[in-house]
DNA sequence: TAGAAATAATACGGCTCCGAAACGAACGGA
DNA sequence: TCCGTTCGTTTCGGAGCCGTATTATTTCTA
């Protein structure tokens, strides 16, 4: 069953959304991340894994310097964890932490209920 | 007809919609705006005017100079304009433009489109 | 086995954002 | 009129992100 989504709603949908983040305060959830950091954790949690530097780096269109930095500040929530690939020393696997998992559980949730809500 | 968006379908939309915003490089559709310019820009287009530095202030959140930065940056790109209330010389009447009204509207049809593409 | 290639991280200079405080202009009540 | 209040802006020091170039490590290959 597709979505239908017109875009006057798709629109009320991402202000609610983008409010929400802007005017969420709870400190176990940091709402005042780059959206190259929100599409980099979302593509951790969401694509098929193994995820490395290199891989998304391409994936997302961006030097990979831009996904160290984002690595290291997501990681400073114990959002992402990384570990080194034993078959290939050079590679880094980026891993997904339960705290990550939770706060993408509660993304879900807030950007559910906020279209459960949208008017006509 | 209320929109139904299960958790697991609103975090698919938001990476994709963050996805095609990251990726986008077309000079007149500046993308790296901060989590706070979106919103700022959503609400001045979506919410019914007048809006005034104070008012988006106090409805977002925010201190007062994050909103006159904001403006200066969305200014540049021509996407708002201000203009003093003759009614009141103190305020500050923040006003849409041709550009963004555009901007707007492709980010909603960028929405919507993602969203008819989901899968159950 | 020695040199080229690949990977992630770091260094550097530049830019933008932040929050708090201070500021100038305009209003309004006593 | 005068002085407190309101409104938007600017200033200040601090922090974070950017892209480019460079580095250290590991792997591949001739």
């Amino acid at each position: 069953m597709p979505v239908t989504l017109r875009p006057a709603q798709a629109l009320k949908l991402m202000q609610e959304v983008f409010f929400d983040l802007v005017r969420e305060t709870r400190p176990d959830f940091a709402s005042d991340f780059t959206l190259r950091q929100m599409t980099i954790l979302l593509t951790i949690y969401l694509d098929p894994p193994p995820h490395t530097v290199r891989g998304l780096a391409k994936k997302l269109n961006v030097t990979k310097p831009v996904i160290t930095r984002a690595l290291d500040t997501l990681g400073k929530y114990e959002l992402v964890t990384r570990r080194r690939d034993d078959a290939d020393l050079r590679n880094v696997i980026i891993q997904r932490t339960v705290k990550g998992a939770l706060y993408v559980e509660t993304l879900g949730d807030m950007v559910s209920k906020s279209a459960s809500r949208l008017g006509p």
